[in-house]
DNA sequence: CGCACCTCTGTAACCGGTTTCATGTAACCG
DNA sequence: CGGTTACATGAAACCGGTTACAGAGGTGCG
């Protein structure tokens, strides 16, 4: 590899006129500059990043926290690829690239190894623990974004979905479907969007002057056992729901089975609705009538939030971002449009 | 942060005793050792990576180009995060990080990119286009390695499925369960995997002395509603088969949706056997039998296979992985084991 | 005792960039 | 014409590590 003195012999310049070239081309002779360019293409020069961190101090590098944690092997975000996805492309596009940090790196402390690293700023990606060093990191200085979980720092901010939102959204469409008796399948209570949803469950409830019936509402654990074993329980009521919504799709689909397993039809005789959009809703047969999330958002609110605090030294922590939900209407809430596969 | 000579400072000795502390205890005084060690916990000395990089020409860092490409804007691969996940976790444990690289970075030459970095090494996943960077950088000194496509060069090898292997394994499985007319729904032709399995489907019929009918191979495109076309034309011949192996599960799928809304049962009238198995064929009823890839081997034999060739500079190119397969039974070949939901 | 050898440590060069400051030259101005 | 200013460039220090080499002090042996 050439290096930067190198180009600088062959071009018969000092080297600093060639760090001027790359970096500040205005203030370099056009003529100069001109030279310098074809040189370099010639003999394939390019800057060492690591020897231009080292000296400025920017690495133009993201780290990604993720913890695929020891603890619960089986973690899995539903949306990563598309998180990534989004978070890689719009970080792209401003020039910054993402490392993914080896775990076992320094113990836990990310905030060490975002520092020797000499991360421009961190994003994690909540796996519901409550990792201290995560905290840790959210009250350092280094500019950071959490997905999908509340936390504050002095340049710290997070991204979430609308979920009071989208329950509110699930269940007007039930109502407007005719649907009076709307119970819901709940996320675990100590989850975010398990609250949330349900929050705005009852918000939406309350507004359309529907009772609340507590035995309409029954805790799932977001995946597809626990949905089906909480449609059992609402199927068992003498009060039977003519609506459900899902804080989860995969609840939604347990659930659909349970009902079909009762011999009951969906939807003629109880509409759903998910919460997510997972590629399975769309699968599904009838399709899975539910709340999308932005996925690809999450990515991109991420990045423009991150650049924004590392551009800007002086800006704190920019406000949170709420991304919008939009209802994706398929086949367990309306008989008519028939997809066909 | 503190530095190596802030360090060495405050333990009254010199900045190669540092140095050796980190990185050669043992030809260190024990005593001198210790105290330094001490020192640099008090204060929370941590070596700049890029200074050490600078200097050893060694990032610890493996890059991973995975273009999310703008030709083809909504290409996933189906095990991305499984894939990930494994490559993480094995590289974490020989201490290494990915970075995911800007696609943007110059124009393309993820060669260029990679020295630019002091990348140790570089993972990539195939997209399927030929993109002439990756043979570029398969063709240079740099250790590489492909998933899900063969390629070689000087310090480069591949993990790839035994696809073959696996199509036998599906084939053999549906002759044993009394299957005696079997069709296949192919993957595209331009594609390894469709190709592979193609070819492993004729070799099983062949060794069981079935005939190859030609007109019990349809092509599909590996997505839903292609496997469902596919499976119309083969439900339209005179001589329906009583089995269809799938290239690929989403083609599995709508091949079943197919055949219920031809008024005919699977697995009683049609066995269904599909490939990869996808979080979605645990979750169709009935369950989708179908070829398991292994989905976290990817990651940690691409990391294995990449980290030998870092390691041994003498070392050419390692042989390729080939993953083996397994066949996962579910409903759809089997009446007997009725999933509960 | 003299010499070889081993153990431990320090000095200083080096990795490949960036940046401050100084300098030379040409243009401009009254 | 002398002085100010703008422009283009170079010399050298610096970023924070690693490492070749040299040297100091102690030990063992003939």
């Amino acid at each position: 590899m050439a290096t930067i003195r190198d180009l600088a012999r062959q071009c018969g310049v000092s080297v600093a006129t060639i760090s001027r070239v790359f970096n500040n081309p205005e203030v370099v002779n056009a003529e100069t500059r001109d030279n310098v360019l074809r040189v370099a293409a010639r003999i394939g020069y390019q800057p060492n990043e690591s020897a231009r961190t080292l000296a400025t101090k920017k690495s133009y590098m993201v780290g990604l926290i993720w913890d695929t944690d020891h603890r619960r092997p089986g973690w899995r975000h539903p949306f990563f690829q598309e998180i990534i996805i989004g978070l890689k492309t719009a970080l792209s596009e401003r020039g910054y690239h993402l490392l993914m940090l080896a775990t076992s790196d320094d113990e836990g402390s990310h905030l060490r190894a975002a520092k020797r690293h000499n991360l421009d700023g961190v994003v994690f990606i909540d796996n519901g623990t409550q990792d201290p060093a995560l905290t840790q990191l959210a009250e350092s200085d280094v500019p950071c974004v959490s997905l999908d979980r509340p936390i504050t720092g002095p340049r710290t901010t997070y991204v979430i979905s609308d979920n009071a939102g989208g329950a509110r959204i699930a269940v007007n469409h039930l109502y407007e479907q005719g649907r009076r008796s709307i119970a819901t399948i709940a996320g675990p209570g100590r989850t975010r969007p398990g609250i949330e949803r349900l929050d705005g469950y009852r918000d939406a409830l309350a507004a359309l002057g529907l009772p609340e019936r507590s035995h309409h509402v029954v805790e799932g654990d977001f995946y597809l056992a626990g949905g089906h074993a909480a449609m059992r329980r609402l199927l068992e009521l003498d009060e039977r729901p003519d609506a459900v919504f899902a804080a989860g799709d995969e609840m939604a689909i347990g659930a659909i089975r349970a009902i079909t397993e009762a011999g009951l039809k969906v939807p003629e005789d109880i509409a759903v609705v998910g919460f997510d959009d997972i590629e399975l809703a769309a699968l599904v047969q009838p399709g899975l009538t539910t709340v999308a999330q932005d996925k690809g958002g999450f990515g991109t609110a991420a990045a423009t939030a991150l650049i924004a605090m590392i551009d800007t030294p002086a800006t704190g922590s920019p406000p949170p971002s709420v991304l919008p939900t939009s209802l994706v209407i398929r086949g367990t809430t309306s008989t008519l449009p028939r997809t066909s596969p």
